[in-house]
DNA sequence: GTTCAGGTCCGAT
DNA sequence: ATCGGACCTGAA
């Protein structure tokens, strides 16, 4: 039997953290908020919970899985209070900067964020999040934890394996032979998943875009949600809006102007529902 | 019933 | 190089 102990970490207020502004911001789509407001997900095979508390936060998951996989899915150890500061050096920014407070750029898996933003593309929110679930409730790994059963990602090889049967249970649509050609590649290793991560930004966007229903958008969305390359700028029709109604002085933070995007996007999206 | 959603591809200029 | 239409499906 592995050890399947369960153990609690605290994230203290101090932290940016705020699990609405952190997993509603539309960079990742599997993690469920159980109506009462934990959170629940999984990343690299592992399982969290996410408790809101009087002192922050309380992050459930088994002993080990902390170090491993969850100290750096959060990005924990990078400051975003300092970031955001940074950042209001472009006055335009501030709003976004205060309404989103608590995102921050979590460190996903490349192959999932890969597949999940060929997914999303010309699509709506929850139909994206219905097609994942799918994609993992039918052929990823079972995963126990605390209870209850969660499923991982599937992988490269896994995809590539679905029959054209198997693959329309995703209703998918068109995107469907994109995540099938782009798994097959993956899986032959034509596809170099970590080599991307070597590559500096401009020649990991120009791999990415050589795959079949990767754009430029899309390109952006891996590099900086799978890769944390925080250069990385997805443009989308949001973020077009955004930019018509006011123009952004990148200057001084082009290296992280990815995080700013975040934050815009999130406003832009969410600011009149408040 | 219609519109539209975190775009990309492809063929026609 | 740029541009418009096509593309699956199901929320809203």
């Amino acid at each position: 039997m592995k050890n399947n102990e369960i153990i609690e970490i605290r994230i203290p207020k101090t932290v940016d953290f705020d699990t609405y502004n952190l997993f509603e911001c539309g960079q990742c789509f599997r993690w469920i908020n159980n109506d009462n407001g934990v959170y629940s997900g999984v990343a690299f095979d592992k399982v969290a919970r996410v408790y809101k508390t009087d002192c922050g936060y309380r992050v459930k998951c088994n002993k080990g899985s902390y170090e491993k996989v969850w100290h750096d899915y959060f990005d924990l150890s990078l400051d975003y209070a300092e970031i955001r500061g940074v950042l209001s050096k472009e006055p335009v920014l501030k709003d976004a900067l205060d309404f989103g407070r608590g995102i921050r750029i979590l460190r996903q898996e490349p192959w999932e964020a890969l597949v999940s933003f060929i997914l999303s593309q010309c699509n709506n929110i929850p139909r994206i999040k219905g097609i994942i679930n799918t994609l993992c409730s039918l052929f990823g790994e079972k995963i126990h934890f605390d209870g209850d059963v969660f499923y991982s990602f599937p992988s490269a090889e896994r995809i590539a394996a679905l029959s054209d049967y198997e693959l329309n249970l995703l209703r998918a649509g068109y995107r469907a032979k994109y995540i099938k050609q782009v798994a097959e590649k993956a899986a032959s290793r034509e596809l170099d998943l970590e080599l991307i991560d070597k590559l500096p930004t401009d020649e990991a966007r120009s791999e990415l875009k050589k795959l079949s229903g990767v754009g430029d958008k899309v390109a952006n969305c891996v590099l900086l949600y799978g890769y944390h390359k925080l250069d990385a700028f997805p443009v989308d029709v949001w973020m077009r809006r955004a930019l018509e109604m006011q123009k952004i002085d990148f200057k001084g933070f082009e290296s992280i102007k990815g995080i700013a995007q975040q934050y815009v996007f999130h406003y832009i999206r969410n600011y009149n529902k408040s």
